[in-house]
DNA sequence: CATCTGATGTGCT
DNA sequence: GCACATCAGATGA
């Protein structure tokens, strides 16, 4: 197998720039054929990393946008963990009872909620766990994501979301590794220390466009484990696509209410 | 499959 | 003191 040499040509979308890559000999390569294959499934073309420009949407557009794109997450050593996402959650602020954001509340923990559109917000929950949010256009808004359909590293994957099991005899399955907003942190070794960060010109962690995915096959409902925030609990700020496999919990009614249209397989 | 419970630390009232 | 944008493991159908 020999290893493919991106082509990087102009663009003419100013949302994205090419990423470039350097020292990518064949024998020291992260490519595999699984992430060929994964390139042609899953990116555009060419792999694009998203800029500022496509971070600045209003809420609820950002988080159906965000859907079908690729986060990326590589480590000190250079490995490369790549997540398609198929879920989220918009938490507008201002009225948003559910937001940590609500009536325009700024604290020390959510201040990454208000700066500029692209921004990561992490925090921590029950003690033990993080989630991870992206800033959007408007005061206070974000959008939280929620489940990853693993691309590349499910084995490093693997092994970060072992760190809390005690009964190691069964493997975690591809689907169990990134379904869910702190299981994604988990599996990508996402913490505080990912708080602020602009996922604009990231380092370590950045975003690549991937498909489109059609409004038709975007399933919308109610957010997930926010069951006081009065009319705010039941609005459908949930976004992720339709029967994909990967996404922490399904919707049954909100799928049926849907408009049909032929099946499709992603 | 559904439902329940304990774990666990921090931000905020 | 209490709520919390959760998860893993256990139990029962």
């Amino acid at each position: 197998m020999t290893t493919k040499r991106r082509h990087v040509h102009a663009l003419s979308d100013t949302q994205c720039k090419p990423v470039l890559k350097k020292n990518r000999e064949p024998e020291t390569s992260l490519l595999t054929e699984e992430h060929n294959a994964n390139i042609s499934k899953y990116f555009q073309s060419v792999r694009v990393r998203l800029r500022s420009d496509f971070y600045n949407q209003a809420c609820i557009e950002l988080a159906k946008s965000f859907l079908g794109q690729v986060l990326v997450r590589m480590l000190p050593d250079g490995t490369e963990l790549c997540g398609r996402i198929v879920e989220t959650e918009a938490y507008l602020g201002g009225d948003d009872e559910a937001s940590h954001s609500r009536g325009g509340k700024r604290t020390k923990r959510n201040v990454a909620m208000y700066m500029t559109a692209g921004t990561v917000y992490v925090y921590q929950i029950y003690g033990i766990y993080f989630c991870m949010n992206v800033s959007s256009q408007g005061d206070g808004a974000a959008v939280l994501l929620r489940s990853l359909e693993p691309l590349e590293g499910l084995d490093v994957m693997r092994k970060f979301r072992n760190v809390r099991r005690r009964d190691l005899s069964k493997s975690l399955k591809h689907a169990e590794l990134c379904n869910g907003p702190s299981k994604l942190c988990q599996a990508l070794n996402l913490d505080k220390n990912y708080d602020r960060k602009d996922l604009s010109d990231g380092q370590d962690i950045w975003m690549e466009a991937g498909k489109k995915i059609q409004e038709e096959d975007i399933v919308s409902c109610a957010r997930i484990g926010i069951a006081n925030a009065g009319e705010w609990t039941k609005k459908p700020l949930r976004f992720y696509i339709k029967g994909n496999k990967y996404v922490s919990v399904r919707d049954k009614s909100a799928e049926a209410s849907m408009i049909s249209v032929l099946p499709r397989v992603f």
